[in-house]
DNA sequence: CGGAGTGTTGAGATGCCTCAAGTGAAGTGG
DNA sequence: CCACTTCACTTGAGGCATCTCAACACTCCG
């Protein structure tokens, strides 16, 4: 009894059952929460992993806020994605040696490394685990399009809408949201990075945002007291997050 | 020996071995090659698929160009890939199973559909086959973050140079491009639908692009005069394809 | 010959940027 | 406990990249 209640709060177990198409089976829920895994702490800003490198592991999100990034020659920032607990942002290096992108923690951030070694250990003994894992691959491609759709073609203030809303519903799905209000400890200078626009033009959407009364982002926390109309005026479906409550 | 050069000339086969980083067995070769497809032609401007379908089977471009395009509620598009031949733009459907995205032709187009079962057959027969797809999956999604800092962080003189070299360099990969010039079909006001501009600022800055010497594109094709100085303009640098033989 | 789609160019509008100054809160060291 | 620094946030003013609207040219095709 104990170990199953340890194995349902494992972060993988987590993930993969939010993620998953199946039921998992007693054996696949024991060969996730039984992954070797080394914790590692970050502060707010550091690297966790940097482009250009071949790391030979992977690491999961386990509690605070990290971002995928890329930057020009001249060293403006996007920001490509975001990753909540239960998260393997790099999950890809276990096929693509070289990394393409940064990651760094948004606020101070505990990880669990893997081995690809054990992955790959893990995914040979349970198949269906390899096709789970896929699917979050997968999901975040999703989330991708949806950016470039949103980046490219909504001017900043739905642009800002929307990525609150997509925020706020993963944030929720993992228990860090509740009432639509969570702790959000982005800068404006990151969510420009986000968003592709400057701190400054981030600040002025902001203040139309509260002043609309749609909500208020302050001390760390975002909340959204009106979300219906955020999720307007963001033009916010959340089918791209292909969340499992939601498929059916 | 025919059936050999059948298996050569096969676009999975092709594709799988370019992406791949193992050398294909030829049992793998033979799967590959004996997958049952139903082909079809389109026009352009003709979706393949569109968004919230569920499809039972996936396509592979035999001839022609495709995009991968997202529109916002009021009509405005983004497309947020191009598929050449040998790519199989809809793979991810095989594990979700609502499309995100549309399809559509951006000139006349053969493609070949291969039902899900089949795959997962094949999957099931030769594994590695399945690592070596779930890599092409991966390198999409490099390709849209790389997009995400070029539409995100670059003008659009950069920003139009750098998809050129991109473009080029992968039709290069697959032989429709021979001494930095190719068909390239899109109309102005396509190319700003992957920019993120208008057709008109397109026409503009082809303007700028044509009389620096450094490419012209008339009549459907595409040629570029100057490589290093239009890398240089866009600061392309091809590591985010993934290309085998720049991985060494 | 006429119509439709694409490309071209101009002129004015605007969303966002840049630069700059100033506020406020938190942390540091004397 | 108070200067002092630092960093994020705030606001204004002017500039620029890009958009919008509009007219017109060109090519293809029925």
């Amino acid at each position: 009894m104990a170990d199953t209640r340890r194995a349902e709060n494992h972060p993988f177990v987590r993930k993969i059952e939010s993620v998953a198409l199946f039921d998992l089976s007693a054996s696949e829920r024991a060969a996730l929460a039984g992954l070797p895994m080394q914790m590692a702490d970050y502060e707010t800003d550091q690297d966790i992993v940097v482009e250009h490198e071949r790391p030979k592991r992977c690491f999961a999100v386990l509690s605070g806020l990290a971002a995928t990034y890329k930057t020009t020659q001249d060293g403006r920032r996007q920001v490509t994605a975001y990753h909540v607990p239960g998260d393997v942002p790099d999950f890809q290096s276990l096929h693509l040696e070289v990394l393409d992108f940064s990651i760094c923690a948004v606020s101070p951030l505990r990880v669990g490394f893997v081995t690809h070694e054990a992955l790959r250990a893990m995914f040979a003994a349970e198949p269906r685990l390899g096709d789970a894992f896929w699917r979050t691959t997968l999901i975040e491609g999703s989330l991708a399009r949806e950016w470039m759709l949103n980046n490219g073609r909504r001017e900043s203030y739905p642009r800002m809408a929307h990525l609150f809303c997509e925020l706020m519903l993963r944030l929720e799905t993992v228990g860090l949201a509740v009432d639509h209000s969570c702790q959000l400890p982005l800068t404006q200078y990151e969510l420009g990075d986000a968003l592709g626009i400057t701190s400054v033009h981030v600040n002025r959407i902001l203040r139309e945002l509260r002043e609309s009364g749609l909500i208020t982002l302050s001390g760390g926390r975002l909340t959204i007291h009106d979300w219906d109309a955020l999720a307007k005026a963001g033009e916010f479906d959340p089918s791209y997050l292909h969340l499992r409550r939601l498929d059916e």
